[in-house]
DNA sequence: TAAAAGATTTAAGCATACTTAAATATTAAT
DNA sequence: ATTAATATTTAAGTATGCTTAAATCTTTTA
């Protein structure tokens, strides 16, 4: 498995699952920053491994043998992120772009002794699950995007995920981490703002933020 | 730089400067596991980009702007045996495997990251010195190889190098370790054999693995 | 519903990193 | 000094992973 196949099935995993983007040719392009013509080509030669269902004009699918493999690298990425975290002074944005090189110079032993070393965490310090060695994710817990939270209501923060240097910068600055809570004061829907409080301070948070904020409400049951 | 790239220029500098091996194609070919006509190829390439002399039938050179690259190469490699070393319970041979794919997915901050979290480590699990940030390496101990060493002096072993697990073992059933002390008791020249005593206990070791024990005279001066 | 806009695919081509087989040069042996 | 053995280079070809430009399909808009 080459660095491409293994981003490129990555980023199909990660939009089908976890996010609600389509999977055409066109948005893993634009996501792994190449052209549309790689990535059709990409997809009808990983087509031919049985590694995902490649439809002209449709949008990919990973088969199980594809998800296996996507799964595997995320947990490189996301041990690697924790260990990271845990042993060095990084940030959540360095942690990522290391994890992102990283995971594809992973032996499976060497995932199984991170794993260990970690005392088997069940999530990266962004709050994303680690899948098991089997590509089984444990459990996802029950979240919203800040963007689209009650106003009102209480919640807790429990991911934070982006590639955007601001972003995190603006999360420290604003004590935005994971497991601290927060009120929803009101949504400004037209002009897409959120303003809740935390640990005492009111802020406005604009939509291009509250999309990578995820939150789940406190005592829901 | 591509991993390939890498493996190829540190494969030439260690051939070059740490061993008296030469550096024709067809020896590197034989150590990176290719075909003399693929390490021929590369050889053209990287004289384009000013990374190493070549000219027909000869001894491939790095140049000063080819040398800097390997020693940075060769420097995130044993960042990480010493690492992983300090870190996990891992075997020599693991840590040079493992160190073998990490070197070419380190970023230089990442190196740095290591470099400082080690304390500005010195050596290497194997003895081997490990280059500065500028590439320079602080000193090389006055050593040889076990195979050669005089009989009847005592020395104590300062590097241990292989990628052959039977030879680590050997070194661990028989407490062949680095800093450890041992007499040579007799060379058995005509069929390569040395004999030591190390540890109060006495034994023979075949050309094989002598040739990858260095060690340095004790009290030499 | 038909044209315009937008995406996707196909086509042609390039760079890297390898392969095997044939040609050529070097080195060792007679 | 030839010849034989060995090593190196050249040649031709393959797979991966990308590019741009042109062709084709799908979706939107009028
Ligand atoms: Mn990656
Ligand atoms: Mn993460
Ligand atoms: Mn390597
Ligand atoms: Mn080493």
């Amino acid at each position: 498995m080459s660095a491409s196949t293994e981003n490129f099935l990555k980023t199909i995993y990660c939009f089908q699952k976890l996010e609600a983007r389509d999977t055409k040719p066109g948005s893993i392009a634009k996501a792994l920053g190449i052209s549309n013509a790689a990535a059709t080509d990409m997809a009808r030669k990983l087509s031919e491994k049985d590694l995902l269902e490649y439809r002209k004009y449709q949008a990919l699918q990973l088969t199980p043998k594809g998800e296996r493999l996507a799964l595997q690298v995320i947990r490189k990425h996301r041990l690697w992120e924790t260990f990271l975290y845990r042993t060095f002074d990084m940030s959540l944005l360095e942690i990522h772009n290391e994890a992102e090189l990283l995971e594809h110079a992973t032996s499976d032993r060497m995932s199984e002794i991170l794993w260990n070393y970690l005392e088997k965490p069940s999530f990266d310090p962004h709050g994303d699950p680690i899948p098991n060695v089997y590509g089984f994710v444990d459990f996802e817990k029950d979240s919203k995007v800040l963007f689209k939270a009650e106003e009102g209501q209480e919640y807790r923060i429990i991911r934070l995920v982006s590639n955007d240097e601001e972003f995190y910068n603006f999360c420290c600055d604003n004590k935005i981490e994971i497991d601290n809570e927060i009120k929803v004061a009101k949504q400004y829907s037209k002009n897409q703002l959120t303003e809740i409080s935390i640990l005492g301070r009111q802020i406005v948070i604009p939509k291009e933020f509250s999309n990578n904020i995820y939150v789940t409400r406190i005592s829901d049951q």
